[in-house]
DNA sequence: TGGGCTACCCAAAGCGGTTTGGAAATGATT
DNA sequence: AATCATTTCCAAACCGCTTTGGGTAGCCCA
C-alpha cells in the first residue's frame, strides 16, 4: 500500500493525504481523521526511501568504527555507548549506520558519508590528541559531535565528556589520603584524549601533594586484561613496589587482580586499586557494594546525550558548538584501604 | 555534482552517462572512459537516497538490538560480530543498519523495516528456544539469517552457528579424562539456544561416562562477572565441591577465578575450568598460551560469514535455506590439569 | 452585487537516479 | 542497392513521496 493507492481509495489527492497525515493544518480536520483511519486500517506506512529522496534528509545518524590492521580491537565501550544512542534515534525517528572502515580509509569513509548523503550527521567516537577529523568534518561540512575531545583542536565544535582529568585527580587524591605514596598509573593508549586528560589528573594530584613521578610506575597500552596484569607484574616485581594503583577500565583492574593474587597480595588491605568503571551492562562493577572502588560515569548515558544532541544540531542549522561535560562519581567499593605500613 | 550536471557537461544523456558508470555494455569503450574520468575530475558520487528509491533496494542490512527492561544487558559478543559483518557489508557496498528497540517491540521493529524499505535484509542474533522471530520474519518475508540456531523452529531458515553441543561435550570429556567427577556447569540462561545446547553436550559427556547430574552443580544466568562468582561460591562450598567448572563466557571464567583464589584455590591445580572463547577483541584469553583452557570460536569471523550468507540471499532470492557450522577448537591453556586426590 | 478572505483541496513539478523503448548510424549480407 | 543486424546513444517514464502554486467554494462585509 503506497500514498497514491491510498489516495484513489480514499478519493482525495496525494496531496492532501500526506498533508493529513504529516499534521499539516491546511486540511479539515474531518477529512484528516478520514485519512488518518484508512492509513491504520490498510497498515500504511510511508515509503522510507521516497521520503528520504523527497526531502533531501536521510534520517540516519553515522557511527564509524574504525578497525585498525594493528591493534584491532573493536572499542569495548562502544557496544554501550550504541545502546544508549540509539534509544535517542527510535524516540526521535532516526536510524543509526554503522561502518566499519580500516582506519586508513577513515576520511574517505567521511567523505562519501556526505556525498553520497547517506546520513545527515556523524558521532565521532574514540578522538586523539590534534584529531584530524574535527577539521575535516568542518571542511566537509558534515554535523557531528564528539564523544570525549581532542585537545589541541583548532576549530570550536561539540562535544560530550566525561571530566576525565578532574575525576582521576580526586581518585588519586583519595589514595594518596589513605596514605598512599607510590600509586602506579595502568593508563590506555596516551594518544586517546581520554588517556592524555586522565593522566594529567594523576600528575596534578601528585604534584599538589609533592609526591614524585615515577616513569616506572606509568603505563600506556591497549586496555585489555593481559595488559592489566603484565603491567601490574612489571610494577609489583620492583624494588620498591607500589601500595596503589590508579587503573583506566575495568577489564585493565581485573588483570591487575589476577597479578595481585598471584603473588598472595590482598585487593584493599595489601595493595589498593580505583579503576574508572563506564558501566558496561556486561561488565558490571559488583552488584550493591563495589567490588572496585571506581570513578564512575555511564557509557549509555553518555550516547543517549550525545545522540540527542547532534540530532538538535541537525534539525536547527547555525546553533552555535554545544559542550557537556559529565561529572564521573567516585564510588568507594573494597579494592581500597589505607596504605600498609611498611614492616 | 549529480548525475543531470555531469552528462551535461560531457555532453550526453544522463542515461548514458549511467550505463556508462555502472558497466553496461551498450556503451562505447571509449565515452565510458571519458566518462570514469569525468566522474573521478569532479568526483562525483551517485546518490544513494536517489539509487535506492529508483531501484527499490535499500543497500542496506538491518541488526534489531533489543534491549529489555528487566536484563538491560547489551549482548557483549555484539560488538566484535558487528565488526566482522560491517567488513562484509563495505566489500560488499551495503550499509549496516542498527536498530535498538524494547523487546516488546521486536515483531513491530520488523514489520516496519519491511513495510518502510529501510533493509533488504535482517540478522538475527540470540535466538532462542522456538523463537518467534522466525516464522514471523517468514510471514513478512525479509530474507534472514539467524546467528546461531532456534531449536523447534518450525518453519526451515538460514543460520550460522558454532557446533555448541559437541564442543561442550569434548571440553567435558576432556576433564572427566583427567579424573575430574564433579564437574559445574555455569551457563547462560538456559532459554537462549546456545545455553541449551551447550548443557546438552554436557549432560551427553556425563552420561556417557555414567557419571550423575547434580543439579546443584549447574547454574544458569545472565553471563556476567558477578554471576560467575556468586555461583562458584555457591559451588565450592557445598559439602562436596566440584573439582571442575565448565563455564560459557570468559567473564563468567574470571568470576569464577575471584571466587577461587578467594579461598586460596590455585586454578590448574586445586580445581580446573574450561570456559568458551568468543575471541572478543577487548577479552583476549592471554597472548601466546591461554590463560583458560577453552572452547575457542571467533564471533568476528561468525558475522563475516553470517553477512555474506545475507547477503547470497537477497542478491539471489529464492535460494534455498542455507546453514553453516562452525566447530570450535579446544584450546589447552593453564587453568586445567588432573583432578586432585582426594585427602 | 461584488470584492476580498479563508478554508480546503488539487495538479504538477520536483528529488536524483535507473530503465524501457526506441532512433540513428554503421557495417554486413544478399 | 536494399535489407537487416549491431552498435551507440537518447527521450521519457518511473520509483513514492513532498511541496509549490494555484483553484474553487463559501462566507463576510460594504
Amino acid at each position: 500500500m503506497n500514498l497514491k493507492e491510498l489516495a484513489t481509495r480514499l478519493g482525495l489527492s496525494t496531496t492532501t493525504v500526506s498533508r493529513a497525515l504529516n499534521g499539516y493544518p491546511e486540511v479539515n480536520e474531518e477529512t484528516r481523521e478520514r485519512v488518518m483511519a484508512a492509513a491504520k486500517r490498510h497498515n500504511y506506512r510511508p515509503n522510507a526511501r521516497a521520503i528520504r529522496l523527497a526531502t533531501g534528509r536521510a534520517m540516519a545518524i553515522g557511527h564509524v568504527i574504525t578497525v585498525s590492521s594493528k591493534h584491532e580491537i573493536v572499542n569495548p565501550v562502544f557496544a554501550d555507548f550504541i545502546a544508549g544512542a540509539g534509544e535517542t534515534y527510535s524516540r526521535r525517528g532516526y536510524d543509526m549506520l554503522l561502518s566499519v572502515v580500516n582506519d586508513a580509509d577513515e576520511p574517505r569513509a567521511y567523505r562519501e558519508l556526505k556525498s553520497r548523503g547517506t546520513v545527515d550527521g556523524i558521532i565521532v567516537h574514540a578522538p586523539r590528541a590534534n584529531d584530524p577529523r574535527i577539521h575535516l568534518l568542518h571542511e566537509i561540512g558534515l554535523p557531528f559531535v564528539v564523544h570525549g575531545r581532542a585537545t589541541g583542536a583548532a576549530d570550536p565544535y561539540s562535544w560530550l565528556d566525561v571530566n576525565n582529568r578532574r575525576s582521576f585527580r580526586r581518585a588519586a587524591e583519595f589514595l594518596i589520603d589513605l596514605g598512599h605514596r607510590r600509586i602506579a598509573l595502568v593508563n590506555g593508549l596516551e594518544f586517546m584524549d581520554f588517556a592524555i586528560r586522565r593522566r594529567a589528573g594523576y600528575e596534578e594530584a601528585m604534584a599538589a601533594r609533592g609526591l614524585p613521578l615515577d616513569p616506572a610506575l606509568m603505563f600506556s597500552d591497549e586496555m585489555t586484561e593481559t595488559y592489566g596484569y603484565s603491567a601490574a607484574c612489571r610494577a609489583l616485581d620492583q624494588a620498591d613496589p607500589p601500595t596503589a594503583f590508579l587503573v583506566s577500565s575495568l577489564i585493565i583492574a581485573i588483570g591487575v587482580r589476577r597479578a595481585l593474587e598471584e603473588r598472595g597480595l590482598k585487593l584493599g588491605r595489601d595493595v589498593s586499586l580505583i579503576t574508572h568503571d563506564d558501566e558496561l551492562s556486561y561488565l558490571r562493577n559488583g552488584e550493591d557494594i563495589p567490588i572496585f572502588t571506581a570513578t564512575r560515569s555511564s557509557v549509555r548515558e553518555a550516547g543517549r546525550q550525545a545522540a540527542e544532541m547532534l540530532i538538535d544540531r541537525i534539525q536547527t542549522p547555525g546553533l552555535p558548538p554545544q559542550q557537556r561535560m559529565l561529572e564521573a562519581e567516585l564510588m568507594v567499593g573494597l579494592s581500597t584501604g589505607p596504605a600498609p605500613t611498611r614492616g
